[in-house]
DNA sequence: TTATTAATTAAACATATGTTTAAAACAATT
DNA sequence: AATTGTTTTAAACATATGTTTAATTAATAA
C-alpha cells in the first residue's frame, strides 16, 4: 500500500547533495540524473523544473537548519546564559554534520537577494525573540546599555558560524588536519559562551 | 606616448564589478561587453578568455585585499595590542568600501577549492607571522596556554568579517537602515579589540 | 485478460553563452 | 599617398544545458 516514490526520492536526495555542494548554477540536470541513475526527463517529470527542485530543497534546508534553534531563541523557561550555551552547542553540532549549509544559503542570498527573502525568510524578526529581550535587559542591568545588543548577537553568530564558512581556507593557511580542526570546534562549544559572558558582564 | 588602453581598461573595470557582485558563472561575456559599451569579441581579443579575465581580477582583488594587512601581521615594531587595533580598523575600512569582496573570494573557493589555493594562495602560513608569535607568547605569559591561539585569530576574523558577509541578511532580520548599519560597523573598530583583549588577559 | 494509468526512455528542441572568423574601419608609419 | 599594423564589428560556430515530446514499458485496476 505504501507509495513507492523511490525514483523521486533518489533524485531529490542526489540533487540536495549537489546543490548544497556546488550551488544552483554549478549543478546540471544531467549530472543529477546521471548520479541518481535515472533518465534525464524524470527530473522534470517529478519536479517540473530545476528551479522548482532547487526551491524545495532550499526551503527544507532552511527549515531544518533554523528550526533547531528557533525554540532555543524563544524558550521562556531558560536564562540568557543557558540559551547562549545551548545555541552555540546546537549550531556547532549541526555544522559539524552539515558544514556546507551556510555557504549554500549565503550563495543563494548573493545571487538572488530579493527572491530569497520574499520566498524563504518572510518576516523573521530577531528583535522580537525572548533571547534578544533577555540580552537587552541584561545589558541594562549591567550598566552596558551603550552596547547595542545586536553587537552581541553578531558576535555569537560570527564566532560560531564563520569558522565553518572559512574551513577550507583555514585548513590551508594553518596546515591543520581534519581531526584537529574538529577538536577545535568542539572546544568552542564551551569557549564561545564563556567569551560572550565576559562581553556582557 | 602613453598607451591608450581605454577599451581594455573599461572592459576590465566593468568585469571586475560584475564578477565581484555576481560571480563567475553569474556573469556573461555579453553582459560585460554590453555594460562596457564595446563589441562582444573584444573581451576575447584583449583577455583571451572569460576565465583569463576572471583570474586576473581575482588575483588583483586578493592582492589588494590582503596586502593591506600583511604588513600589520609582520610589523616588528608594534605590540600585540596595537596590531589588533590596526588590523580590525584596516579591515573594517576596507570592507566598508568593498563589502562584496569576502563573498567573492569565498564563492570562488567553494566552486574551485584546489585551483584557488594552487593558483592564488601559494604558501600563506599564518603560524609564521609576528602577530601569531606575539599572541602565542602573550597567552603563555597570562597562563592561558591551554587556549589555542588559532581560536583567538578565528575570533578576530570572525567578528570583523562575518557581519559584512551576512549584511544583506542582517538588514532584513533586524530591519536596520543602511546608515545605522554603517555606524555599528564603525563602533566595532573599538569594540572588537576590547573584546579580544578580555579574551587573552 | 484487458483497459487504463503511471513511469521510463531516447531523441529532439530551444536557447544561452563562450569563442572564433573574416571583413571593415581606423591609426600609425614610411 | 600607400602600406602596414591595430582595433572594431557583425556574424557564425560550437557546445552546454533546461525542457519537451512521442513512443515504449511497467504497473494497476476493472
Amino acid at each position: 500500500m505504501k507509495k513507492d516514490k523511490k525514483t523521486e526520492d533518489t533524485i531529490k536526495q542526489v540533487a540536495r547533495a549537489m546543490f548544497i555542494q556546488k550551488g544552483f548554477t554549478g549543478t546540471t540536470t544531467r549530472e543529477i540524473a546521471s548520479e541518481a541513475g535515472t533518465n534525464l526527463a524524470l527530473v522534470n517529470y517529478y519536479f517540473r523544473s530545476k528551479e522548482q527542485l532547487f526551491k524545495q530543497i532550499m526551503l527544507e534546508s532552511l527549515h531544518e537548519f533554523f528550526e533547531s534553534v528557533v525554540d532555543i531563541f524563544n524558550d521562556n523557561n531558560t536564562t540568557l546564559e543557558i540559551k547562549l550555551e545551548r545555541l552555540v552547542e546546537r549550531y556547532i553540532d549541526q555544522l559539524t554534520q552539515h558544514p556546507d549549509i551556510p555557504m549554500f544559503i549565503l550563495s543563494e542570498i548573493r545571487s538572488n537577494p530579493e527572491i530569497f527573502f520574499k520566498e524563504f525568510l518572510k518576516g523573521t524578526k530577531i528583535r522580537q525573540t525572548v533571547l534578544f529581550n533577555q540580552l537587552t535587559t541584561h545589558l541594562k542591568e549591567k550598566q552596558k546599555q551603550k552596547i547595542n545588543p545586536i553587537h552581541i548577537m553578531m558576535n555569537v553568530m560570527s564566532m560560531t558560524l564563520f569558522p565553518f564558512i572559512v574551513k577550507p581556507m583555514i585548513s590551508q593557511v594553518t596546515e591543520m588536519p581534519e581531526h584537529e580542526y574538529q577538536a577545535l570546534m568542539q572546544e568552542r562549544k564551551k569557549l564561545i559562551p564563556m567569551w560572550v559572558k565576559q562581553m556582557v558582564n
